[in-house]
RNA sequence: GCACCCGUAGCUCAGUGGAUAGAGCAGCGGAUUUCUAAUCCGCUGGUCGCAGGUUCGACCCCUGCCGGGUGCGCCA
């Protein structure tokens, strides 16, 4: 890619002309601000020049004298106190694009691989999913794709919440409320209704609390009857949740919930102890990290005074399974926000037992409800995902129904594709960290900056090519020029977007932020539509003709790459 | 009380030290005998919460304040 080619031809000149980086400082380069200047552009020698106490201008003419990217660029100049301005020559953006089109990568390198485990979604059994989970579902199932499209070793696991206090109201509520008519009818609904009664009921009256407690300690000792509720619980869940994914695209190597580690958190907590990584505090086995200002006075709990063990100790064993059986280098949870805390005590607590794997908590914004508040899943309603998503669907559809020349069949692909990609996308193209406010006009919009908007530049360039059908070209086979020949502005800007496809793949797993792709996909298609408007593709001729069928089917494959990186599906027609 | 996050156009949001702060929606005005108008072009719209500071340069970094959110041993 350009960025990082030209980077490093920097960091040869600096060498060349003998100025001496400071330690910890790299040459960088960056895409235009303003692309009168050029295509990228450096400001280091600015920053430097305050440092080595010398004149940014002067600085920037050394490095420039001492710069060969003859190959790459058909200007470089100095403009203003101290950029460094880098305008590509149309030869080497033209063999980037001729390659480019030829490889499954289309110009995107690949990574040193890895091994990453992504932790993602991970719901609750025995509810409904909510919008709360489509942020962690969605970035979770992005950048795992966006990893394994770089060549990293991805495994996608669902720690699903199986095991916990709320299966003794549950269990309760099992035995004494069941209707197994509408257990039969809507599995979810019903259980959803056994936790909330017996929710209420053990607020109102301790009697009940404590028969709750007694179950879940039954379950937790292995009672037969309590296992085969809790099993038949899980097992009705999962169908539910398998349906959701299968409608969202989703899929996972695992799905290992916490009650997969039951076996090994006592062990876990003995072996912690022994070592002297934990103590007893109070009767409970805490974790503290008395040298880390930032923790020190919140230790890691890992063992009840009444024997329990708690959230933190299934996540310490989920970490050694992860690290001893799947040899993981690095471990992403894609997890709210307010989690944050515990998330550095669990990092915290696998260093002090020498761990060495690379933790990453990329955390994201709460879904708000009218009132600004989070949606609370215990006691507060929010609105159910299987909703949304059949909401966005329908309304999706009926855009479609309007169309001519589409049969039924294919109204109702289009339909699901477009509903289910605008969800996505409305999730996707926002910054992570963001809270919002939820909002069904804006996560189920179908015009401006959307997901259909995407798909209408790639059935754009579908719809050239079906023009060509029965030719080579509607394969995609083009007679290339040797050199695309840029003779309007929009073909040459077309082209540059189409190159930095490599710099916008790569950002996304710089800071795990998949709104930097959704953003470029969006500046793509903004710019193949004004291509479309400027330069007529089939009516124009010989090395134009050809130059501008390369730079559709360029795009078609781009627009269609990376949206599947973003888990979006393309339709030929819409 | 302490810690973390947020405050940018009427609304929803991009923009994590560089050049004149950008989109979408909403509003107004144009474009279709043409490869899909879920499109394109133009206009209107901002003391970047407030006050200081650092810097050649600050929406961005530092300090204080105001407003909102979240979290802070025996839930997950």
């Amino acid at each position: 890619m350009f960025r990082s080619q030209l980077t490093a031809r920097l960091l040869t000149a600096f060498e060349k002309a003998g100025i001496s980086l400071p330690e910890g400082t790299r040459p960088t380069v960056v895409l235009a601000a303003d692309t009168r200047y050029g295509d990228y552009q450096s400001n280091t020698c600015m920053g430097l020049a305050k440092q080595l106490k010398t004149n940014p201008r002067a600085l920037a003419q050394q490095v420039a004298d001492a710069l060969d990217v003859s190959d790459l660029c058909a200007k470089v100049s100095i403009d203003g106190p101290g950029f460094l301005n880098f305008t590509l020559g149309d030869a080497a953006l033209s063999a980037h694009v001729l390659t480019a089109r030829r490889t499954d990568q289309l110009g995107v390198p690949t990574a040193t691989p890895r091994t990453i485990v992504v932790d993602f979604s991970a719901p609750n059994i025995a509810k409904p999913m909510h919008v709360g989970h489509i942020r962690s579902t969605i970035i979770g199932d992005c950048l795992a794709r966006v990893a394994r499209f770089l060549g990293h070793h991805v495994i996608t696991d669902n720690h699903i919440g199986d095991w916990g206090t709320q299966f003794g109201m549950i269990l309760h509520g099992w035995k004494t409320l069941l209707d197994e008519a509408a257990l039969e009818k809507d599995p979810i609904a019903e259980l959803l209704r056994l936790y909330k009664t017996v929710n209420a009921a053990a607020k109102a009256d301790e009697a009940v609390m404590t028969t709750c407690r007694e179950e879940l300690v039954q379950l937790q000792q292995g009672d037969a009857e309590n296992l085969a509720i809790w099993r038949r619980c899980v097992d009705l869940s999962l169908d539910q949740l398998r349906v959701i994914y299968a409608k969202l695209g989703v899929r996972f190597d695992h799905y290992l919930g916490e009650s997969s580690y039951n076996d090994a958190l006592a062990p876990l907590v003995e072996n912690l102890l022994a070592s002297h990584i934990a103590e007893i505090s109070e009767g409970a086995v805490c974790i503290f990290f008395r040298d880390d200002p930032t923790l020190a006075d919140k230790p890691c709990l890992i063992r009840k005074s009444d024997g329990g063990f708690l959230y933190a100790t299934t996540d310490l064993a989920t970490i050694d399974h992860r690290i001893n059986v799947w040899h993981a280098t690095d471990i992403w949870y894609v997890v709210g926000s307010p989690q944050e805390l515990h998330f550095k005590q669990i990092f915290a607590a696998s260093h002090k037992r020498g761990q060495t794997a690379s933790f990453q908590h990329v955390a994201f914004g709460s879904i708000l409800g009218p009132d600004g508040k989070m949606f609370r899943t215990r006691s507060g309603e929010s609105v159910g995902l299987i909703e949304v998503l059949d909401e966005a669907i329908e309304r999706a559809a009926a855009v479609v129904a309007e169309r001519e020349g589409l049969s039924d069949e294919e109204k109702a692909t289009i339909g699901e594709t477009i509903g289910i990609g605008a969800v996505k996308y409305a999730e996707l193209s926002q910054n992570r960290l963001t809270d919002y406010k939820f909002s069904w006009d804006k996560m189920l919009s179908l015009q401006g900056n959307t997901a259909p908007y995407l798909i209408n530049a790639y059935v754009r360039t579908r719809a050239i090519f079906r023009k060509l059908e029965g030719t080579p070209e509607g394969a995609g086979e083009i007679e290339a020029p040797a050199q695309l020949v840029f003779t309007e502005p929009a073909e040459r800007a077309l082209a540059m977007k189409l190159a930095q496809y490599a710099e916008a793949v790569h950002d996304v797993l710089d800071d795990f932020r998949p709104n930097l792709l959704a953003n470029y996909l969006y500046e793509l298609a903004t710019t193949y539509h004004a291509f479309y408007e400027a330069c007529p593709v089939l009516s124009s001729q010989g090395d134009i003709r050809a130059t501008r069928l390369i730079l559709c089917d360029l795009t078609s494959q781009v627009l269609k790459s990376g949206l599947g990186l973003l888990g979006i599906q393309t339709t030929e027609r819409m």
